[in-house]
DNA sequence: TTGAAAGCGCTAACAG
DNA sequence: CTGTTAGCGCTTTCAA
């Protein structure tokens, strides 16, 4: 490993000068800075982090932390961390995984403690969550993917609940749907803390009011199982029903297969879509499911890169918060609501066709 | 932040002997220690890693280094990610993610100058990988998930594709099938360099083989289009095809079109098995299909682990090899084979059903 | 414009 | 058994 010293020796200069001149920190003649610079590059000189960062008590190293979720890891959560991680790249930073065990807290005290990161990356934040507030006492700069329920001195990147639901909203209704139902997790211990259930459900209610549609809010369904029970209780209570936003891609298998057995043909008798799944999952469905897609690569890189900024800025300046909308991807389940009655005869049993 | 030496200040004793008494590095008096331990759990103590890692040269520290991968991120590769970073966790060890840009060995170079690192974590590796030689040259420790074509002297965990193919021929002929057809990727400039993609060919070739199963192995497919003509022209150069395994999720979707749309129902007409993918894509599909799941958690533990035994062990043992099969899920798209003739008869298009 | 020197927090000889 | 000392490689005063 070479070293500062074998930079200077080699320039003939003291290794202070070798310091400036790689880091611009003080002027340096141009010809000296030169023989430096020349020399470095002989010796294929690379700074030690360590020993910059116990000295400038900096290390550029961020940590994203991570609750082991609740129902096992998606794309999208594996977005968040790549799309932090290259934005931390671009910016000479680097990502620190770190799973949080039983308790987070301890985990962030003995994180922060080992003088190694500069920053915190918080994942799978909660409406009430006690990791912000440890972090905010402790004075450790971090920002949140997702946000707590008043997260006004935070910066965070989240989904825009409001605008997805309304884009949702709008397709359904331009293609003249007047009635639309949601299927929401199930609200267990754990949603009933998790932002995107609550929010998407409140927004979903909120559009279809501002939109003078119709709304069915009060299913859920998180497995193929509990998604045929709902939508066989959907269809009982509100025959009605012309469109479906479903949030979770299992029990979006479940609807199809109940849809199905009803003899309903998507889109032709129903419009079902997918909230906040990738494309890619969409895809698999047949037909292709129209889906509302979280920009979780853009929440990743903006977490990152906000928490970035805040820790460039030597001032306090302001929280950043940005709100990014799913992107509605069109596919092959959105259709104009069948005329009223015509599916109705359908009824005929096709299991085993 | 609290250091050795408030913790020396208030045990009133020597920084040296705090350090000792607190790594066990040499003998340290009962009563002494106590009154160390004491201190440092009042002062809430935590050792600097820099500091500990400038003068000690290790870090804890080990970097999973991902290239972006050919066609986005799957949940598999996620896996490795949390696999690794759990099993470190649990070795006191940190995982820093690591994307690749367009140069992987200048990536490696500058990653592993830092001084940040202890060892390497690969993920992706290829037949010919030059990130390995560049490795082994530099002398620095790493493990692979994945292995090159000759890995003899490298420490790895890959799945143990021979076991893998053997274990869905032995279920594909213990339903009574007696001809499997196998659609891989296509051998595109990744793939055709890309560890399962060659292995899973061979091996399934090779374990017909051994089991007295006729096997079509020159198919591929990656998006359902081509799964669709793909199995289109798989039916009409062996019509006599009872089983089909399929590596590509979304050439899955495909083939399963194009069965319906010949009027072949699943598992009556064709047994179809997803090679390499994770059970929660198989749900996603209809019927549920059978799915080979690589064991992706475990073999980032695997990984992970061998590279921190290696880290460990001062003299250099040999290298740790693992070889994990898939996890055979059997879903709903498995069943005997037709009896012959059976199916030819419906071919009613039942497009717009 | 440059050099010398101090010190970040820790480990590891070496004395005592 | 414990204290003193010398660095690890770097940044940062402070003088020259």
């Amino acid at each position: 490993m070479t070293s500062l010293r074998d930079v200077a020796e080699r320039a003939q200069v003291a290794i202070s000068t070798v310091s400036a001149a790689l880091n611009g920190t003080r002027p340096v003649a141009a010809e000296t800075k030169r023989r430096i610079e020349l020399a470095a590059a002989e010796l294929g000189y690379r700074p030690n982090l360590l020993a910059r960062g116990l000295v400038s008590k900096r290390t550029r190293i961020l940590a994203l932390l991570y609750p082991t979720p609740h129902s096992g890891f998606g794309l999208t959560e594996m977005q968040f961390a790549t799309g932090a991680a290259e934005a931390a790249g671009e910016q000479g930073y680097h990502l620190l995984l770190s799973p949080e065990n039983a308790d987070p807290v301890e985990e962030l005290r003995y994180l922060t403690g080992l003088g190694l990161i500069d920053g915190v990356l918080l994942m799978e934040v909660r409406l009430d969550d006690e990791r912000t507030e440890f972090l905010m006492e402790a004075g450790i700069p971090f920002s949140m993917i997702g946000r707590t329920r008043n997260p006004e001195a935070i910066s965070y990147a989240d989904i825009d609940f409001t605008q997805t639901a309304q884009n949702a909203v709008a397709h359904v209704a331009a293609l003249g749907h007047r009635k639309l139902a949601f299927f929401n997790h199930s609200p267990d211990a754990y949603s009933a803390q998790y932002g995107p259930t609550i929010r998407t459900g409140e927004e979903f209610a909120a559009a279809t009011r501002r939109a003078g549609v119709e709304y069915v809010g009060d299913f859920c369904a998180d497995s193929a199982e509990e998604g045929r029970e709902a939508f066989d209780r959907l269809v009982a209570e509100h025959p009605d029903v012309t469109a479906l936003a479903v949030i979770s891609d299992p029990a979006a298998v479940g609807v199809i297969a109940a849809a199905a057995a009803r003899g309903w043909r998507i889109p032709q008798d129903l419009t079902l879509i997918l909230v906040l799944s990738s494309a890619r999952v969409a895809e698999m469905f047949h037909p292709r499911l129209t889906t509302l897609e979280p920009p979780s690569g853009e929440l990743g890189r903006l977490g990152a890169r906000m928490l970035i900024d805040r820790l460039q800025a030597d001032g306090d300046d302001p929280p950043q918060q940005r709100l990014v909308p799913c992107r509605l991807v069109v596919g092959d389940s959105s259709g104009p609501p069948p005329a009223p009655g015509e599916r109705d005869d359908r009824t005929i049993d096709r299991t085993g066709t």
